[in-house]
DNA sequence: CGTTACATTTACGTTAACGTCAAGCACCGT
DNA sequence: ACGGTGCTTGACGTTAACGTAAATGTAACG
């Protein structure tokens, strides 16, 4: 049963990242890799960690609020508070991400009309070129 | 005809900004108030930029980018190279926008099914406290 | 043994858009 | 003259998520 560990460079084309952002999240306690000798060896559970750690970013999660996530998450999934506090955590953001939608919304729609004056004023232009 | 200026704390309270904003501005060549003595009095015109501005930033525009469009706005908005810059920059940010919607649709799926997947534990934490 | 390739730690740098003092005019009413 | 209020300029501080560089280590190749 081979454990089946990446070297840092493995996990960053695996994963799309720099040592770096390893490193960086190692330090904020997002990830905890084994060391063999000095160099970071990184096990199935670092990348199913990693895996939830960019998923949350894609849904704008801060790190921090990631680590909390993942800390209440692993340290006990059958603890109710602190389950229920992850739960208030996601659906509080996730109220902020429609809200943002929403207003993603009303910017394109705007713009959209901006760029068709736009539009309009260039063709203008053209008109005026071509005589 | 009363130019009606305004006092920088008077257009603090009608755009809801602070004063560092409307001297921020002001540094960074967006706004230009004229001066009664050592005091910054601000036109119409004065307020005209800055609803723009404030109309950039929810389109998420930086603020460099916000001073480089009212520039070629009212540097001379008849001039076609510029405007025509003007209008690619647009199309641009509306792409991205678009774009960022997209994701964010995605994100705000996958976030409501882990939330139906966290009520469920829930509700099952319940169900255990009921006997 | 020398070089190449990859690894490590430490620590300062970056970016945007302001926040937050500090020190000091300028006028107003008393 | 004095206190209060509002305004001014400067200049350093803040935040997140890394980037980047320096100095060093170590393992294998030839």
């Amino acid at each position: 049963m081979p454990t089946e560990t990446l070297t840092i460079r493995q996990m960053c084309e695996r994963f799309d990242v720099t040592p770096r952002t390893l490193r960086f999240y190692e330090s904020k306690e997002l990830l905890s890799p084994v060391r063999e000798g000095t160099r970071r060896l990184f096990t199935r559970k670092d990348r199913a960690r990693l895996r939830l750690i960019l998923r949350g970013k894609r849904f704008g999660f801060s790190l921090e609020d990631i680590r909390q996530l993942l800390d209440m998450y692993d340290s006990h999934g059958s603890n109710e508070p602190q389950l229920l506090r992850t739960y208030d955590l996601a659906r509080a953001r996730l109220a902020q991400m429609t809200a943002q939608r929403a207003e993603l919304d009303v910017a394109i729609g705007e713009l959209t009309i901006q760029l068709a004056e736009g539009e309009a004023i260039l063709a203008s232009f053209r008109r005026t070129a071509a005589e």
